[in-house]
DNA sequence: GTTAGGG
DNA sequence: CCCTAAC
């Protein structure tokens, strides 16, 4: 099953970046592949860079580096699997290491070979506002790391710093994402971050200017937290708000494409605005962190298969571990990653807290798409440069032949999001639901489509200046848009809920969150698993279709967008066609764990009383007998309840968490089970002796 | 389907 | 709480 996600076969080549999710509870086990390591590291430093030949990029390239900037975005920190060579690595570092087990090991990028599916060869140290990065900096500001810097393997000690940051950052950046995403019945979503996106030629720096970023129009959903820069730019600084992490400077190199997200850290709110639901995201956060970095881990692996081998002298020593049993896979992340799995799996439990009675959670918000108010990179901003004062903007008069694109996007649409909760469930189950559905599909495959004046721009092999995109045009009419991937995510049905779903559309990107009534599984249903082909050619056939939800057409200006989109450039359907990708989730198949629901002090006196009537062997009677109606108490509850409560009785009350039970209720359990294990020793005993003498009697 | 016990 | 063996 999930171990289909680990076929190495399956490469998500060009614009088909296929975001590989990581739906399946109990599975989290991608083996973090190499590049995605190295990738990791250079989001954890803050910057990507992706050289390639000016002008030369094309559609596809602008793609790949708009998609890794999200990733950079949303990856928080490095996945939990590591291999055994990068322990080694680590060794002697400690908490770094250990947070970030996965050491990236960048190496110098081929220029000779480029690759597309190298999304990130590169890292750069991003810049920093100075004013703010100055207290918090952990390194020179400037001072050339070679870590930063160069593309050198990195090891733990580089990664000193800035694992901080990538913490803060991606705290503060969820909060902002789940801030932002619109629930509606048919909408879109939006995933609102500003990307910037530079691409120049200058080979200068490129300055997301700062303050700008951080008071960026959005201050609220993206807390002054812009995710990313594209920029020539070498050496530049690029301040940010919040950002601790010193700039690095390196060579200027005018083919260099610089990616740059910024980090914030969870401080940095204050550099923007004052966050008023902090307190909320901060807890999210985490855990969604966890599970995309591991997203983003299996995704880069896809994406960049090849950099993969290149970048590791013994590609076996990670890769093997791939093709281990899934039993081993299993058993490796659960014991490694023990407790965000287990967050994780809370986590897709739509509704946790429904009331006991309430089991059936008949309203349902229904995602109405949301008209998306600004077409996403509807304004792209030119930072000016720093350095590069011969480019001045959009309006750069060089020619096309050096001429780089400045891009700045602002947002991107998420895809229909359907959303299904109990109304008895709590707001903060609404807000990890539609967490919990945003990184689904987030991570569960996407492609990035580009919008020209409206239009979808399908051919990746096209150049930007053949496409239109081009500096000195207008790039207020160049959108992203984030789709999902067709054959990947099928969007599940909705019957009756989906009433924009027309027959013969393609598969929506529709994500069904419905914490079930039983409660306890959270599904995302595939509708289409048919083969990629069949969804290709679906897919390719409507273009219209893959855009969003009728009501967003409603939005004026969403309408033009969504039919825009082009999920997929005739180039992925042949990479696809060639290489076929085998995922088919399974994830509706998995289970979500239940949540976790303390006992009650009456619920714990309810059990003694039933306990000390009718013995420790007896739950479901036990169950029927003093937990009834509550349907959220198994048997099995019971009896692990009274378990623990039995050991809870044994230890010092200091050592006693959660709510405290009352000594008496404590010392009734102990009695209660000592009389209990009594009367069962008699018995074991009698029946022991009993056939004895029965046969001795015979 | 229940129990019991390890995880 | 989950998972499983054992019944």
């Amino acid at each position: 099953m999930e171990s289909d996600h680990l076929d190495p076969t399956e490469f998500v080549t060009g614009a088909y970046m296929v975001l590989q999710k990581r739906l399946d509870y109990g599975f989290n086990g991608y083996q973090v592949p190499a590049t995605p390591r190295a990738t990791r590291s250079a989001r954890r430093r803050g910057t990507v860079r992706k050289r390639i030949e000016e002008n030369q990029m094309c559609a596809f390239d602008l793609l790949a580096t708009v998609a890794g900037k999200l990733l950079l975005n949303t990856e928080s920190s490095p996945s939990s699997s590591n291999t055994s060579s990068e322990k080694e690595h680590c060794t002697n570092d400690n908490q770094d290491c250990q947070d970030g087990k996965n050491v990236l090991k960048m190496e110098p990028y081929d220029q000779g070979s480029y690759d597309r599916t190298s999304l990130v060869s590169e890292l750069v140290l991003q810049g920093h506002d100075e004013n703010i990065s100055s207290k918090e900096s952990l390194l020179p500001p400037n001072d050339d790391h070679s870590g930063f810097t160069s593309t050198t393997t990195s090891n733990c000690s580089e990664r000193l710093g800035s694992d901080k940051l990538v913490n803060g950052k991606i705290k503060s950046e969820m909060g902002s994402f789940v801030s932002k995403i619109e629930v509606g019945s048919s909408g879109d979503c939006k995933l609102d971050g500003e990307v910037k996106t530079l691409v120049n030629d200058t080979g200068k720096v490129l300055t997301g200017n700062d303050a700008n970023v951080c008071s960026s129009e959005d201050p609220v959903v993206w807390d002054g937290e812009p995710p990313a820069l594209v920029s020539s730019d070498s050496s530049t600084k690029v301040p940010f708000c919040g950002d601790h992490i010193p700039q690095k400077s390196r060579p200027a190199s005018r083919d260099d494409i610089k990616v740059v997200s910024r980090d914030d850290d969870e401080n940095s709110s204050g550099c923007t605005h004052p966050n008023t639901s902090t307190k909320y995201f901060k807890r999210v956060p985490r855990i969604g962190d966890r599970r995309i970095r591991k997203i983003l881990a299996s995704k880069y692996w896809k994406v960049s298969p090849k950099l993969k081998d290149e970048t590791f002298s013994n590609p076996d020593g990670d890769i093997k571990p791939i093709y281990r049993s899934r039993k081993d896979l299993y058993k490796r992340q659960r014991s490694q990653m023990n407790i965000p799995f287990k967050k994780r799996k809370l986590f897709n439990r739509g509704s946790g807290l429904k009331s006991d009675g309430g089991i059936n959670g008949d309203g349902f918000f229904d995602s109405p798409e949301d008209g998306i108010g600004d077409g996403p990179g509807s304004c792209p901003k030119l930072r000016g440069t720093g350095k590069s004062s011969s480019i001045a903007g959009q309006r750069a008069s060089f020619q096309s032949r050096d001429s780089h694109v400045k891009l700045r996007i602002k947002s991107f649409r998420v895809p229909e999001l359907f959303i299904e909760i109990p109304e008895t469930a709590t707001v903060g189950s609404l807000k990890r639901t539609v967490m919990e559905a945003v990184t689904e599909i987030l991570g569960g495959g996407l492609h990035i489509g580009v919008l020209l004046q409206g239009k979808k721009v399908r051919d990746d092999n096209k150049t930007l200046l053949q496409t239109g995109i081009s500096h000195h045009n207008q790039l207020d009419a160049l959108g992203f848009t984030l789709e999902p991937s067709p054959s990947q995510n099928p969007p599940p049905i909705c019957p009756g809920d989906s009433p924009r779903l027309l027959p013969g559309d393609p598969p929506l990107p529709l994500a069904r969150y419905t914490p079930n009534p039983t409660g306890d599984r959270l599904e995302i249903s595939d509708v289409t698993p048919e083969p990629h082909a069949a969804s290709l050619g679906n897919f390719v056939e409507s273009d219209h279709d893959s855009a969003p939800s009728p009501s967003n057409m409603s939005a004026n200006k969403s309408t033009t967008d969504s039919k825009a989109l082009v999920p997929v450039p005739a180039m992925s359907v042949e990479a696809l066609a060639a290489v076929p990708m085998h995922r088919k989730s399974k994830r509706s198949e998995i289970a979500q764990r239940r949540i976790r629901r303390p006992f009650s002090v009456t619920e714990v006196e309810a059990l003694v009383l039933a306990v000390e009537k009718l013995g420790t062997g007896r739950w479901r009677d036990v169950k029927l007998r003093a937990f009834d109606n509550a349907k959220h108490r198994t048997y099995v509850d019971l009896k692990d309840k009274w378990k623990t409560l039995v050991h809870t009785a044994r230890i010092s009350p200091q050592q006693r968490r959660g709510e405290p039970v009352p000594q008496e209720l404590l010392d009734r359990v102990l009695s209660a089970h000592a009389y209990w294990s009594q009367q069962q020793a008699k018995q074991q005993l009698k029946q022991h002796h009993q056939p004895d003498t029965t046969c001795l009697l015979l």
